[in-house]
DNA sequence: GAGTGGTCTAGACCACTTC
DNA sequence: AAGTGGTCTAGACCACTCT
């Protein structure tokens, strides 16, 4: 059988054979994979194998699938699945769904600090975006996000950038960010920024640090958020 | 077949039976279970049926299995266990461990937030608690800490309270807390609460609100901390 | 009705732990 | 050697979706 030569488990090889399929864009978001039985012959295992394999991606959220329709490649384009990872909400837990707007995009050359957390070259260019973010029509965020454009060509082209940034990602680059890394101080606003916030300078603010992950382990995105949390807060489960 | 009356799939109903034995104290923390051959034979059903209930009561952290030795329900007292819901960190990562002094411990009545958020009878009193925690000597976040004596009798007439709350409450009460709800702010630290910190006054602090959840899903404990986020972090993951 | 994923079973063999 | 959980297989039947 072609996957025996393997060390690990089965269904672990199986799994990594199909998680490189959705890497490396064989299969993309949203498109029907084949079923069960066709991936246990194709593969030359049997179809509870491949049931353990596909399971685990679902708990991992790669794949999404249906009893009696099949099994998908998971994609983000609902409302909820886009701010799957926005975490601002009223202190009564609604969600919140934030417009946005772009302050300034500009191109220049990686900070040290980002060329170690993003694995960068020495000489690689980045893109710098700041952006605000409102809702109901009160600006609540704002935010510096950092692109390397080695991971994203011309990223800085784009007119018409989505609110959520991750779907562009996704659709134009093949790049699924799978989980972030936040890490969250109080800090006094930066002088600069009060104004867009519409706070008095010293007001202390969340300063939200995140790294985001994709599929295959690499951080591909920067960004630092000050957030104003006089009407919202962060809300997290921990389990 | 003693199971078969009820609507759901097998094993869930073998879940929710071995869940029920977790919650009523029928097997304590850190015992062995019977084997699945065991379990299978007296419920009935076959072992794989029951493998599939442990092995999601493995996931949410309820037992732990270990291949060779059997399946243990699981106990937080290890280090890292007990601060498993302890998200403060160093920027680059390192795991804390906070020693604890307690500042004062009352009763009173609870509050109308109290008794909704801990859905208690409207007379119930609750025991305040307000703690220091330092890292490395040095005060970084003060708590307080609401529990009610409906849940947890005479607890403040414990001496000598554990650093982690929760293992009093696993081994005293038998109640484990198996996931928790965080709200985080920014503000400026309360007046009263700055000389414990060593912070002046107005200073930004991570105000964290934390609702605890037991096993079968009742918030037993709440909890407001002010943390100095000055040398340390809020650090989590989302996936 | 045909095809999909979801459940349940039974049995074989492997890997690890303990005695 | 005996007992445990972990993997893998094969087959039956159920529940859901689509045509």
């Amino acid at each position: 059988m072609s996957l025996s030569a393997g060390f690990q488990p089965l269904y672990k090889q199986v799994y990594d054979l199909l998680t490189a399929r959705l890497v490396d864009g064989y299969w993309k978001p949203s498109q029907l994979l084949p079923s069960e039985m066709l991936l246990a012959e194709e593969l030359g295992v049997s179809q509870g194998t491949v049931r353990k394999a596909l399971n685990q991606m679902v708990v991992e959220k790669m794949l999404q699938r249906q009893q009696g329709k099949g099994t998908f490649v998971a994609e983000y384009t609902q409302e909820s699945d886009l701010f799957r990872f926005f975490r601002l909400r009223e202190p009564l837990g609604e969600i919140l769904i934030p417009e946005t707007l772009v302050l300034s995009s500009t191109r220049r050359g990686a900070s040290g600090d980002e060329i170690k957390k993003l694995n960068l070259d020495a000489d690689t260019l980045v893109v710098e975006l700041i952006r605000v973010r409102s809702i109901h029509n009160k600006p609540v965020i704002i935010e510096k996000v950092i692109q390397p454009l080695s991971v994203f060509p011309d990223i800085d082209k784009n007119t018409d950038l989505p609110n959520a940034l991750y779907i562009l990602y996704q659709e134009k680059y093949g790049i699924t960010i799978m989980s972030v890394n936040d890490q969250l101080r109080a800090v006094e606003i930066p002088k600069t920024y009060a104004k867009h916030l519409d706070l008095p300078e010293g007001s202390p603010v969340l300063m939200i640090e995140r790294n985001s992950v994709t599929i295959d382990g690499r951080v591909v995105e920067l960004s630092t958020a000050y957030c104003s949390s006089e009407n919202f807060v962060y809300s997290v489960t921990l389990t």
